[in-house]
DNA sequence: GCATGTTGGTGAATATAGTTCATTATTGGA
DNA sequence: TCCAATAATGAACTATATTCACCAACATGC
């Protein structure tokens, strides 16, 4: 019998060294099973410790998922700024932003997937560091909105934090079922569509109905008849 | 001492009556506390029965919430069809549906927080009747986009989901604080913005030069038009 | 190199739900 | 009035997260 070797061995690891152990276990136990069915006593196997080690290091097991999201997210928006700033132009900058956003969920569904179902929804996310990152980014594509603004491309009255929400919100219904492990989405072409509903829809360029002119009606119509004619030539071949 | 007076009393109610009035406790524990902190002990308190009678009419505590919310949504749904019929134009309609949206959500925040954050992310969520009643409601969205592509207001290729996703996406992101128990909102006035922004963000209209004179596009629009003609008469004779 | 205090690590014990089930007793129908 | 069916009971069970008293590894000072 090996009993001797089976003894329990207790060493010390260096703190950093432990942590690291944890929260590498937890994240992958996170990711494939969600925050509800992962256990603390599978995480801590998994890390080679007991339960009780994870509470040395940990609060509780919230506060493990959002310490390992916390990681996750600060090395993946570090870079943020830096590409931001070598883009010219709104419009390019918008969907730099939008293109990113979509590019991580993409790349990181189950991570995300744990964003957007445990940690938003708890109590205290407000004074989370990861709200704060969160924040610093969203702001980011709303500084571009308002630089919109001043260079006249959008109207000064366009309510900012409406355009980010939409933007944010949409992308995050839009990629639902992908991020739940159903399905695929084009992340460019995606990108695309999101970039001009949301520059169009916001442009000073397209006129609304209350500062509409004869010219303006006569250029709707154009369109909606040039859609007509298209629509009549497919059908009749 | 009153001991024989508090001795168990149990009294069989018919099946309706229990269900509702265990529903009725359910939700009302439901909406203070949140899913999480409501226990079924509690919500058997608040019905006058102990905690085994609420399995014998649900299946568990999730399953509670489902029927609980159920009953909510099809109430609140069940006249949209109707009102939606009585709306005439492409405009008119989009945005009754985002009305009615951020009605709900201001008018039942509590209800509208345990659909969004409870029910929508649990596994089987595709094949419940509330996705199902959700599922019609949004599709009614996507059949107005639809007939604004075959009036011509908007152009044949546009990503109707897309556009779903970023009106309810939108939606429930720019609403998350007030549905968190902060802050407020003006349904109308989102209502206006959100329906502006997608509308114009989607409709038929040409880009054309800022330096353009009111002539020189009168001038491309009455080409545009002789080839529509053109087209018309080419498909129709 | 040894004694020793600090503290990481252990794993059994505890707490807190949700869920089950054997038992009791109400009630509609024979 | 009696009886079978089953609603209702509430204690027992289960499954986890969390705590805690105890042990021992390591650094420090002598």
């Amino acid at each position: 019998m090996t009993a001797v070797a089976n003894k329990k061995r207790s060493v010390r690891l260096p703190r950093e060294r432990r942590m690291a152990d944890i929260m590498a276990a937890a994240r992958e136990i996170f990711c494939d099973k969600g925050y509800g069915d992962a256990s603390i006593t599978e995480i801590a196997a998994r890390a080679q410790v007991v339960e009780g080690t994870i509470y040395t290091y940990f609060e509780n097991k919230q506060d493990l998922l959002v310490k390992v999201l916390e990681q996750w997210y600060e090395g993946m928006l570090s870079d943020y700024d830096q590409h931001v700033a070598g883009i010219a132009g709104t419009r390019n900058r918008l969907r730099y932003m939008i293109w990113r956003h979509l590019k991580t969920v993409h790349s990181e569904p189950r991570l995300c997937r744990l964003v957007f179902r445990e940690i938003r929804t708890s109590a205290d996310y407000h004074h989370s560091p990861i709200f704060q990152l969160n924040k610093k980014y969203t702001d980011l594509t709303m500084q571009i909105v308002e630089e919109g603004i001043e260079s006249g491309e959008f109207p000064s009255d366009i309510p900012v934090k409406l355009v980010r929400d939409m933007v944010y919100g949409g992308i995050e219904h839009h990629t639902w079922n992908y991020v739940e492990g159903d399905g695929d989405f084009d992340v460019d072409r995606i990108a695309d569509t999101i970039t001009d509903i949301i520059y169009r829809g916001i442009s000073s360029t397209s006129q609304r109905p209350k500062e509409e002119t004869p010219v303006t009606r006569l250029d709707g119509l154009a369109a909606r008849l040039e859609n007509i004619a298209e629509a009549l030539e497919a059908s009749t071949g």
